[in-house]
DNA sequence: AACATTTATCGTAAAATTACGATTAAGAGA
DNA sequence: TCTCTTAATCGTAATTTTACGATAAATGTT
């Protein structure tokens, strides 16, 4: 069906299913990368470092913003964009205690 | 063209994105979750944990076996899964010096 | 006002993802 | 051997993702 059940899961789950598929792309974690390498964040100057299209670029953009990872205000006619740190933050704390979670173990396999 | 241009990123970015697109759906985090609170990892039980056919959760196992988050060994006509532990210290690493790499800082947005 | 620059959106197409039932394959037990 | 259990694979369908060119919208400049 392509469409997955998230009704099925919990709200912790699929928060932390949205945050990891936002950075399930290397052009969103190359733009996360630029964005935190560089503070400017125009958005044009995430087009020219990014081999991509200038549509399909701000369509990953997008993406990351719809997740709350990052966040963009007009400055100008140009967009500036830039890390949430509201989001970020609760996206490491969800991924890294999943990280801590496990424990390794020689049990079985 | 839903083929993503991985060719135009760096092995790193290709890595990391692949780790975090494993992590990209609920039914994946609860495989995971599932995986690390117990220590049977018999596939049966994580087919009855889960809200979805047989079918649907051999297809997510084999996901997160591709990405290398999990290994399986056959156990008898069962199949034994875990945390395949060098994969998954690996996109602790590679996941978690992303996060940490960024620093807040009130420059533009 | 006309024009240039910047970015989002639209339209489109190919491919991947998600999901399920049905079937197959492999091993255990009667 | 035949049967049962377990899990992977096949076939199929709907939806989403990825990508690009073209167009539109918004702002700044002349």
């Amino acid at each position: 069906m392509g469409l997955s059940k998230i009704e099925k899961f919990t709200a912790e789950q699929n928060e932390m299913a949205k945050l990891a598929k936002a950075l399930g792309h290397p052009a969103r974690i190359a733009i996360i990368q630029f964005l935190v390498k560089t503070k400017s964040c125009v958005c044009g100057d995430i087009v020219d470092e990014l081999p991509l299209s200038q549509s399909t670029v701000s369509q990953h953009l997008k993406e990351l913003k719809t997740a709350g990872l990052i966040k963009g205000t007009i400055d100008g006619p140009s967009v500036c964009y830039c890390i949430n740190d509201v989001t970020w933050q609760k996206a490491k704390a969800m991924l890294g205690d999943l990280f801590e979670s496990y424990v390794s173990t020689n049990s079985c396999c």
